[in-house]
DNA sequence: ATCATTGATTTCTCTAGAGAAGTGCCTCAC
DNA sequence: GTGAGGCACTTCTCTAGAGAAATCAATGAT
């Protein structure tokens, strides 16, 4: 025997799932729109609520939408803001209007939620690069426009920030940056390893992600000129707020 | 009245899931290993068969298991491709051991697995970007040990390369990048654009991907050294293979 | 005018059961 | 030995129903 010649039609939830999307994605329904909820969808095909859930699930899954217990199945809106990678090529040389994808323009203000200050002792990955087995670790969120959008942990060799702003709430003018220059230890070299998945649990909690939401986790390295790392910095942020820029020659 | 001071304890599904994830997160069920299924969650916690399946389902969605019909769900395994932004300077100046994430080192085959050539008519920002309003357009898939990981759509303006290798399948040695040289129009500079967001159904089929796995959304414009803009090429990475390093001075 | 209450609506959680469909192993015929 | 068939086990899809919990608007008391 042949296999089957039918392409097997897939599911009901999943057939009602691709209409919902094809109407989300043509624009017929619009950021913010309210979406057919679980007795609509059990009226208008002869359903019972699982199914209907399962095919609102789909959705849901899929980043498309957002539901509201109480309230309904919305469309999700996209709105990232823009993040650059080397801020030193990718002045406006290649002007406005050359971006691929929308984004907030910048002047949208950064709160800093939560710090959280501690000397510890480094785990593996961090005590290899750093060459240092204790170091200081800032914690922080931060907020845009009321709403938490990034994680962010750096980590310090503590001998070398040891008695500095850096170990302290208030870094002072120019931030860690400009502290560790002082020592004669500036910053001149980054590598940024990037990476995306879902979150974790207390992503989820500590960034309100709802379901369907990737983050992006950014380690970044900070080097001197001499090549010695002295910053670790993991960042974690919600993707559907972001959208990344790097810029870079040859 | 205060907010009643008892934090109401999470469903008994998502109990069962945290107990699950914590003990993938913590070890004690690894790479590829057999989770317990439906059937022997609902005769350990003695609930209905809809129930094991929500529990299961909120690991499948995070990424962290892969249901296998007829066989078992299994711990999700992940072995990423390491792939650079800038070349240049990503040499091996800052040496090895010194990356944060694990991965496979190079020297795994990339794999053409389909080509598709045509000339269309330019979408609205590759067109504006471009400044053209007919543009060649290349899509390919690419797989690394058999499995799909990436796909790449390149744009370039219609009347630039006509008649040019770029508009035919084999495009000689050196590849597209050669081909605009020759032309006195050599990339110069890049630029990418980088999110990351849910599948859509139909890279869900070309990149065969599990649910719970997001996708990386690279939008590269490459430039001579004029500033002008001569290749735009989206592309779509299966995230759980991928970890991008960009390094960059300043 | 302002605030509390009520009620309708909505999503969320869970039970119980049934058949379909894919996987993998074992047995039996050859 | 080798292959075919069958069987147990698994996930997948769906039905029907019920109560909990959050939201939102309207109503009523102050």
């Amino acid at each position: 025997m042949q296999q089957s010649p039918v392409p097997p039609e897939p599911p009901i939830y999943r057939r009602i799932a691709d209409g919902l999307r094809e109407a989300i994605l043509s624009g017929d329904l619009r950021d913010g729109d309210r979406l057919p909820g679980e007795n609509a969808l059990m009226a208008r095909h002869g359903i019972a609520r699982a199914t209907a859930r399962q095919a609102l699930s789909v959705l849901i899954n899929e980043g498309l939408a957002i539901p509201k217990r109480g309230s309904g199945v919305y469309v999700r809106q996209f709105r990232p803001i823009r993040r650059h990678g080397s801020r030193r090529l990718s002045r406006d040389r290649w002007g406005r209007g050359a971006a691929i994808w929308d984004s907030d323009t910048e002047g949208r203000p950064y709160t800093v939620d939560e710090v959280d200050i501690d000397r510890e002792r480094a785990e593996d990955p961090v005590a290899r690069v750093l060459d240092s087995s204790e170091v200081w670790v800032r914690r922080r969120r931060y907020s845009v426009n009321g709403r938490p959008v990034q994680l962010s942990v750096s980590h310090f060799p503590a001998e070398l920030v040891e008695g500095t702003a850096i170990t302290r709430e208030d870094t002072g003018p120019g931030g860690v940056y400009a502290r560790l220059g002082e020592l004669g230890h500036a910053p001149a070299h980054f590598t940024e390893e990037l990476r995306a998945r879902m979150p974790h649990p207390h992503e989820t909690v500590q960034l309100d992600l709802p379901a369907g939401t990737p983050v992006i986790v950014i380690a970044r390295v900070a080097r001197t000129a001499d090549g010695v790392a002295v910053e670790v910095n993991e960042m974690v942020l919600d993707a559907a707020s972001y959208v990344l820029q790097y810029d870079f020659d040859s």
